[in-house]
DNA sequence: GATGAATGAGGGTTCATTCAT
DNA sequence: TATGAATGAACCCTCATTCAT
């Protein structure tokens, strides 16, 4: 009698456990429904905005039921916050890769100034942000928090590397905090807020953007880079030279 | 007396017919009231953005009935593009008065600096901007043409400034497009994108500004500036000293 | 010119009162619409109880928008509080009059313990009891609300009744709570839990109340009775029969 | 073992059939389930009332699955419906045992009007009686099914035994089924339309319970009590004087 | 022309019930 | 058989717009 208990118990157990692992995903829990309902939010939210995007647009979009979406989000504005977090989570991943290996500075500056031009001044992205800048009059703190994770720390993924190179001496800077947005804006002139008023309907081009960003480091390295710099960066170009 | 009122009926029924044969509905005439319509609108809608914001608020903060509203303006959309339009005659208006009188280039390009600065980050004017980004996706154009009549027409002002100043050789710059957007972004830097994202929920200070806007002059001048330029600056340099 | 404006404002001011007294009524105001909506409500809330009525029945009943109901009442609790705060005093409205004037005490008793009976078992009165006491998990303070200003004054209108004729010599009753309520108890015999249950379907006829009421007076005067109130009844008793 | 299993099975199956050819759903056959079930739903229902109680609830308090309930019971109706059977055999079980035994008519009375009083104005029996009553407009006959298999058949019990208190010649009563409902309304003297309006938040004390119940047989006694029974009690009386 | 009471579609959210697992 | 994730109709309530006054 009692084994039989323990068998049944045995039994229930890994029931249980075989519904976390493979089964059916508990409530909420599975990550293929979520990222459904997150796709079709974002298809919703972006186009529409925070307000204008109804529940009923979202549960078509999305293609699940409106009380499915209620099971993995708790209301419009969680769902809101949870899309708007990942879409940050997409947008600034890997941004910041290209400043951990520093060998031309100059190089750097001009790859990485393309890199955030560009992922910012997309299309994309800038929907994005649109959404949560309108967004946040209702939802306090949004674009603080998506500011502060996403932006902020590139600004200071900017910072370190500033500071690595002055450790280096070939920047010379009195203010870092001032200087990185100084760098990121010279590499965005104008193109941000062009983009975000829609006063621009399509992303800049390559070559726009190349134009832009040589230009901004130019202007960078004349105002902030050192002797050591400008010695270094002439010996390469005789280096340069000398191949051909 | 009574002629008098006639001749006013007349008058009136001739705008309607004219309001009519635009195909417009019969707007209001009186441009007290409508004044009066358009500042209980901006409270509201900067306060709690487009959609939050009801006519019913709006008719409150106005003191005008919800029929008088909707004789004026069409609906809600042409109501709010009027604020705004009238929101960015103010808001630029006398921006770039500065920029006409050429006196010491430096100098005159801090002071116009600092007024931009100030302005486009004061707590009303982003409120305004963040609605009219929000308001974006649902009001296509209103973006866009909020930026060619504000920051557009700004931008081709401080590029006319700069051609001035390179006429007089006081400046070396290619591509002047470019650079009125560095100028400009220089002197915001990221003090704009802190501000419409309500990471900073306060307006930056004077000295902030001072001091952001004066290290901006400083590259754009090392950038861009000529030898006439820091000879100039190097006599005016002499004549302050002398004088203590 | 003063006079204009002064003629114009004392116009302005007949028109307004004008508004509040024939003109159409101020929003929420008009207690023909109010009245309208109660009587719909009343059909809704009595059939299907609080929570299972809809305010679209409601909406339907009653012949008014959605939005005009919310007009005149702030939410469904409101309505329904509403309603049943007009249904106690139509209920209780003169149901204690006979107890003003003192004649014949068993006469009165009769009398006033018919119309009770009558009316608390009524199949409106049931259906508005049962309604509320329904609501009361939902909504707490509204069944002893109801009680207090229903059935408590009531009671003590009937306590003032029995002191009267304590004072008079023609009761004799220690505790005169307890007393009404064991008049009251006794005119309803069975009754009300029969009624409020829907045990009975119909209210009782008008036979069945008299005999219980009769039955329930004798009962009552045999408790509390004095000899006086005896011998004025011989006394009675033998002036009808000298009548005959 | 594996045959009784089987065994089991074949005679589920046949339950089923059985289940299937009265045309109702299968149910289930698991008394152990089914209360705890049951038990999951009263706390709920009790607390919540009928509306207002989600299935969710129940599924947690009872500790099984939405299914499982919808196996048991068609339908939340139908979970309800059993539940206050339940709950009206429990709450009129050994009500009525009192009566059975019948010695001292006075004290019988007494002690049976104490058991009646507290029982029904108890605050569980009272929640249950409000959910009834509140759900009685949307499940007809629930109400009076309630009624009939619970006070009505006390009632008639009451009844039973006023009858052979009359055939002792103790009591001389007319209308014996009045008399019954008289008894059982001076003994909850008011304290059951308090208590189900919500006016008394608290059940009644003991003290009360023994006040209004010693003063409502008092009076029944007076209006039905014959000269034997008065005789009686006067021999009991000197029969207790003499003890001392 | 001005008013504001009335409208009703549509908002976000809940929950009894079903059915694939 | 038992489970509980998914469903979607229906809930209460809001508000841009209309139109009788």
């Amino acid at each position: 009698m009692v084994e039989t208990v323990n068998n049944a118990e045995t039994e229930q157990c890994e029931d249980l456990l075989d519904g976390l692992r493979r089964g059916r995903p508990a409530a909420g829990q599975d990550p293929v429904k979520r990222s459904q309902i997150i796709d079709g939010a974002r298809r919703v939210f972006i186009e529409k905005g925070f307000e204008a995007a109804s529940m009923n647009d979202i549960t078509r979009e999305a293609g699940v039921s409106k009380g499915t979406i209620y099971v993995y989000f708790a209301n419009k504005e969680e769902l809101f916050e949870a899309l708007i977090e990942e879409e940050r989570g997409t947008i600034f991943k890997n941004m910041y890769d290209m400043l951990d290996r520093a060998d031309d500075l100059r190089q750097t500056l001009v790859k990485f100034g393309k890199v955030l031009s560009m992922k910012i001044t997309s299309a994309r992205v800038i929907q994005a942000q649109r959404t949560v800048i309108g967004a946040s009059d209702r939802i306090p703190d949004m674009g603080a928090r998506f500011y502060e994770r996403g932006p902020k720390r590139g600004h200071d993924k900017v910072m370190e590397f500033l500071n690595a190179a002055i450790e280096r001496g070939m920047l010379k800077i009195d203010d870092v905090d001032l200087a990185a947005y100084q760098f990121t804006e010279l590499c965005l002139a104008g193109l941000f807020r062009q983009c975000i008023f829609a006063y621009r309907t399509k992303a800049p081009t390559q070559d726009e953007i190349d134009h832009i960003v040589r230009s901004g480091v130019d202007i960078f390295l004349k105002a902030y880079g050192t002797e050591k710099l400008a010695e270094e960066e002439r010996h390469q170009m005789i280096a340069i030279e000398a191949k051909h």
